[in-house]
DNA sequence: GTCTATAACCGGATAGAC
DNA sequence: GTCTATCCGGTTATAGAC
């Protein structure tokens, strides 16, 4: 659409106004960050603010849709190392963690809102779909280009799987207070051979039956009984980290 | 204290004033309930309000207490029926559920808050502490009532790794879209049985250095390496769901 | 120590003019 | 796209009454 630079002027705009307010966020933390000040070191009004980010909680999701892309970048291919899947898993998730380490205050929000079902900023919500498809589909690629076997049980599901795991990394990584967040690093070299043991011996007799069960409940999390899930609606905004939308 | 009733004046504001927070809260939902709103149910001024809760938070809090005196009270001697401690676990979890139904939303903004390290209404804060450590003793309860023989790697933190398994359920609840959250009751019926498992093969030799690791690693987060704790700071609120306090 | 009433502050969010 | 003015609600402050 743009005649020459793939940059309009909005384009500019909206991203000089995350620079200011992540800025802001790594030095004074996200509360005790205002739009006003956001917007002031941004040199824009409030309002205009509002334009690009209808919330300041969207503010985060715009956070971690730069990170991923960071993240990609740090990644390379660092991945075309090796085709042992336990190193492949290892080499994501401590890239991951130093990818977002700058901004390990930051992204306790995320967490924050992950147990809210309505909060758009949770990791399973709709809006955050596309972003946790490209996620999921990185740890697909974890395990296809590695030697790995995976049973057919796990074979559809294991690269969610995995991203769970992820998840529960990152969520101990910003509870870490250690120096580094060495315990954190410490914790993926220590569990991911256990993660690797264990899809090792899902295909097991005694084992199967549980993972089938496991694989299963799932599903049916992803796909509520009582769904609506309005299909035009995506990463609007339209409501904050609490309740139904409603002024 | 007092002379003959055992409910001072003030106790019975403070009831009178969550009572009118928490029915408002379950019509209307957290956030789109107001603090004049509430005073105004509760017959009482905003800055009566704030005199018994330092925040909109920390009724949250005191809702957490009083559902655990719920659950207390449902549970009864619910326990002394068996012995068996998959049937004394499913017992506990369920009633749990049971008595946080009418909630169900309201719940969610404690979950909201479980991932934040700094947020007094984590499960997981200081501030919890001696709730969370109510919740742990009775599961210890259901451990020692019990026929089941634990091995001495796991004796000691047992409890509080069922306890996580409960906040996993809740978690699970919370997300369920169910008739009835008919999904989450087989969710415990489904998952009592593996924890069961899971217990009983912990003291297997291929399995032990797994959990000696992983149990290692929970000390770790109990106890930060940076630990400051302010000893004599509880429950009194000071700042909300988000950074840390500044006003 | 318990409580009222009222005004004010602050910051997220919105309306509507340009 | 951008601005200014305004609203709304959590929270605080004040000043005084039982």
């Amino acid at each position: 659409m743009e005649p020459a630079g793939r940059t309009s002027k909005g384009e500019q705009t909206r991203e000089r106004i995350l620079d200011a307010a992540l800025d802001l966020f790594r030095t004074q933390g996200y509360a005790d960050t205002t739009m006003r000040q956001i917007a002031q070191a941004a040199g824009v009004a409030v309002g205009n603010a509002y334009y690009y980010f209808a919330s300041k909680d969207q503010l985060i999701l715009a956070f971690y849709e730069r990170n991923h892309a960071d993240h990609l970048a740090v990644l390379g291919s660092a991945l075309d190392g090796t085709k042992e899947f336990g190193e492949r898993l290892r080499t994501l998730v401590r890239t991951k963690v130093d990818s977002a380490m700058p901004y390990r205050r930051l992204s306790t929000k995320l967490f924050t809102s992950a147990a809210d079902p309505e909060s758009p900023l949770s990791p399973f919500s709709p809006e955050s779909a596309p972003l946790r498809g490209e996620a999921i589909a990185l740890m697909a690629e974890v395990v296809d280009g590695s030697s790995l076997r995976v049973g057919k049980d796990l074979r559809d599901d294991l690269p969610e799987l995995l991203w769970l795991y992820e998840m529960g990394v990152i969520l101990y990584w910003v509870h870490d207070s250690s120096e580094g967040c060495a315990n954190t690093y410490a914790l993926i070299d220590k569990t991911v051979p256990i993660v690797e043991r264990l899809v090792g011996i899902a295909k097991l007799p005694v084992i199967r039956p549980m993972v089938r069960e496991l694989v299963g409940m799932l599903d049916e999390l992803r796909m509520p009984t009582t769904g609506e899930l309005p299909v035009g609606a995506r990463a609007t905004g339209e409501y904050g980290l609490d309740d139904a939308p409603k002024r």
